[in-house]
DNA sequence: CTTGATTAGTACGATATCGAACTATATAGA
DNA sequence: TCTATATAGTTCGATATCGTACTAATCAAG
C-alpha cells in the first residue's frame, strides 16, 4: 500500500527552509567583509572542499546559478583579491579559478567567527534532534537536484 | 554533563538549507507568472494566512527585510492588480494590504500546480522522515529568530 | 499645547541577479 | 580538412535588494 504524500507538509518544509535560509545568510554576510556577500564566501568555501582550479561554468551548474551571476560573483572575488583568474591551459574557452592565501585566510577567519554563534545556538536546542535532520535534508536535497533536468 | 555543538554540524545542515532553498525557488518561480518572482508569492500567501489588512512594515519584519524590499514587492503586486494598497484609519503615516480577487486566485493556483511536484518528490523519498524533521526546523527557526536583537 | 524624538513610507544610488545576444574557441560529422 | 553546431565567457539591459537620506505623521515629555 502506497501512501501519498500531504503536500502542506513539503510546502510547511520548504516555508522553514525559506527562513533559516534567510536568518543564517544574514549571519554569515554581517560577518564578511563590506563588499562581500554569501555567494562568495560560498565559493571560497567551495574552492576549498573542491580543489583550486575549478572551472567557472562548473562551479556555475554546482551552484545552479546562471553563468553570468558566476561571472560576476568571480570578478568581485578578484577585485578583493581572494582569488586568481587564469586561462585553461586545456581549453581556450575558458578560465580556472584559484585561491589566494588572502582567500583562503578569509573563508577560515569568517568560520571561526561563526563557531561562537554556532556554539550559543547549539545550547539551545537539542543537539542529537539537529544530528538526526542532517541525513534527511542530504537525502531530499539530492532528490531535488537529480530531479531538474 | 553538557556537550557542545560540533560547528560542522550546522555548518553542513545550513549548506544543505541554502541548496534546497534554492532548488525549491526555483520550482516556484517556474510557476509564476512573468515578473513575479518568490517574495510576491511569499506576500500572497501571507496574507491569506494571517488575514488581509497588514501593514507593510509589520510585513518587512515577518520576512526580515528591509522596508525599502517590501515597499519594492508590494508596488509590484500592486502593478499586477494583485493587492490593493490603502490608507491606515488608525495611522496617517502608514497603509493597510488588501488581497484582490486576482491575487486570491493566482496564489491558490500556483500552490495547485506545485501539487503534482510535491506527489512526485514524496514518492521518491520517505515521508516520515521529512515529517520527522519539520518539528525541528521550526525549533531551529524559532530559536534564530529569537536570537536576532 | 509645544517641541523633540520616533516611526512609516518613499526616492535614490550602489550592487546583485539573470535572460538575451554576442565573441571566441572547441567539437563533430561529412 | 571544412563547416555547422555547441560551449565558455562577457556585455548589456531589466529588475531586485538594500543602505542612506528624506518627508510626513505620530508619540512622548514637559
Amino acid at each position: 500500500m502506497t501512501r501519498d504524500i500531504d503536500p502542506r507538509l513539503l510546502f510547511e518544509i520548504f516555508k522553514e527552509i525559506g527562513i533559516i535560509e534567510q536568518l543564517s545568510r544574514a549571519q554569515l554576510e554581517a560577518r564578511l567583509p563590506d563588499g562581500l556577500i554569501a555567494p562568495h564566501f560560498a565559493v571560497l568555501n567551495h574552492l576549498v572542499n573542491r580543489g583550486d582550479g575549478a572551472v567557472p561554468i562548473d562551479m556555475a551548474r554546482a551552484f545552479q546559478v546562471p553563468k553570468t551571476s558566476m561571472t560576476h560573483t568571480l570578478k568581485g572575488l578578484a577585485a578583493h583579491g581572494l582569488v586568481d583568474l587564469r586561462a585553461n591551459p586545456d581549453d581556450g574557452r575558458s578560465k580556472t579559478v584559484w585561491l589566494t592565501e588572502k582567500g583562503r585566510k578569509l573563508r577560515e577567519e569568517t568560520i571561526t567567527d561563526l563557531v561562537p554563534e554556532f556554539v550559543v545556538l547549539g545550547a539551545q536546542i537539542e543537539i542529537d534532534k539537529l544530528a538526526e535532520i542532517l541525513p534527511t535534508l542530504v537525502s531530499l536535497r539530492e532528490t531535488m537536484d537529480a530531479a531538474r533536468d
